[in-house]
DNA sequence: ATGCCTATACTCGTCTACGAGTACTCGTGG
DNA sequence: CCACGAGTACTCGTAGACGAGTATAGGCAT
């Protein structure tokens, strides 16, 4: 994935933004990722972490910049940025910032096959998680706002982010499952019957068909998200 | 990652998926995958595709149908669904529609690291992207249109779902990018003076601080999610 | 009929991700 | 004063992701 960058975990860009504040070795920059909260709720991966460190100096963006004992612990490495390593992590969080990606995520993935399941499971799955996602919305709305008075917003960005992501999520849920309940979607009779039945309806064929035809009559915009193509 | 499913690999859920209607040798199924448009534009993981087919069959999720030659192409092999297989699709499907996940993209990552670079370079880039998403979503909005006068709704969603969320993306842009331009987002003035001065401006080190001490006299609600933690 | 080009269907090897395990150190209670 | 548990800092082996390469078969132009 995203073999452009001569090191393509993301987790490489924290450990480079982290380094760019101060050296650090390796162990100091898990606790001090682990410690802002940031990265999921950091189930750290080891093994991830002491790989990419390796692969940022195989590369040149980092570099050892000492290996003492300090007092007692195990003995350590420290690591600090480069020239080259300030170079990558600001090019790339530009691109990051930049050029929106298309969702790849599980949902997405889900929602195009969940034709396999019954409507009215659907349904039921769908209203699981919109009460989920609203349960929750309203707990990290309550803590935003909570920290949102004792720190400058401007660190709190991509908390923000993340829930207008969540809340206009639930809106279309709400929306979609009043549809397909209330039958206003179409396709959806089709899509039951053939859960009742057995019998697969016309237009599923019809999409393949049309695609093996390769829908030449058609508008194709294939490089959808303004191409973004790894430029091998 | 999410190793609690034998095989993780969402490919294996658009596999199973075909083989739910049919029986498919892989590079069948991958021609289908490509025509229908499905998993990106399909670059596809050749490597991915035989390595996930070969763990779906060691986990008995699907099962050799047949290796026979064809006509004249070299041989295939054949493969079909079990009922395992079945049961695991269904599952899978269910877990994925009915619990929310947290966005994990490289955006979100690169929103909370953005200090690293001025402001008045982050507007720009912001804004570039808000533009990109504008355009495409104009564009999808229009395919979208297209298409549903010729086919169900209901074969559209996931399409739908993920020009919802863009606009809903391209909404919140506007407004921060608004927001830093126009100095209404706290922090915005120590972020800009840190990148005139090099001054490092106290709450990021209070942040930091606080975060040491573990800040125990705030709310933490960690499993955030509502707890989807891989149950080892 | 013979070379060559394209499509088909995989194989293989490398590089990456990751978690379980290791080893060493300190503090503390019995 | 030493057993034990909780940190600290990492190592290593395995499983997975992936792309470049391989091999074979037909089509078709000469």
């Amino acid at each position: 994935m995203a073999k452009r960058r001569k090191v393509g975990n993301l987790l490489a860009l924290s450990l480079l933004s982290l380094l760019a504040q101060r050296p650090m070795y390796p162990y100091e920059m898990a606790q001090t990722l682990r410690v802002r909260g940031k990265e999921q709720n950091f189930k750290i991966n080891w093994g991830s972490l002491y790989t990419v460190v390796a692969n940022l100096e195989k590369y040149g963006f980092i570099r050892e910049s000492g290996t003492g004992r300090e007092g007692r612990q195990p003995e350590r490495t420290t690591y600090q940025i480069t020239e080259q390593g300030f170079a990558e992590l600001r090019d790339w969080l530009s691109e990051l910032l930049s050029v929106p990606e298309d969702e790849r995520g599980g949902f997405v993935t889900a929602l195009s096959e969940a034709g396999i399941l019954p409507p009215d499971e659907v349904i039921g799955l769908l209203t699981t998680r919109l009460t989920t996602l609203d349960k929750d919305n309203a707990r990290k709305q309550a803590d935003l706002a909570h920290w949102a008075e004792r720190l400058p917003r401007a660190l709190l960005i991509e908390a923000e982010y993340q829930l207008a992501m969540r809340v206009a999520q639930a809106g279309w849920l709400r929306g979609v499952i009043a549809e397909i309940v209330d039958g206003t979607m179409s396709g959806v009779d089709s899509w039951r019957r053939m859960h009742e039945t057995g019998e697969v309806p016309p237009e599923f064929v019809e999409l393949d068909e049309r695609a093996m035809r390769g829908w030449d009559d058609e508008p194709r915009h294939d490089g959808a998200d303004s191409g973004h193509e790894k430029d091998t």
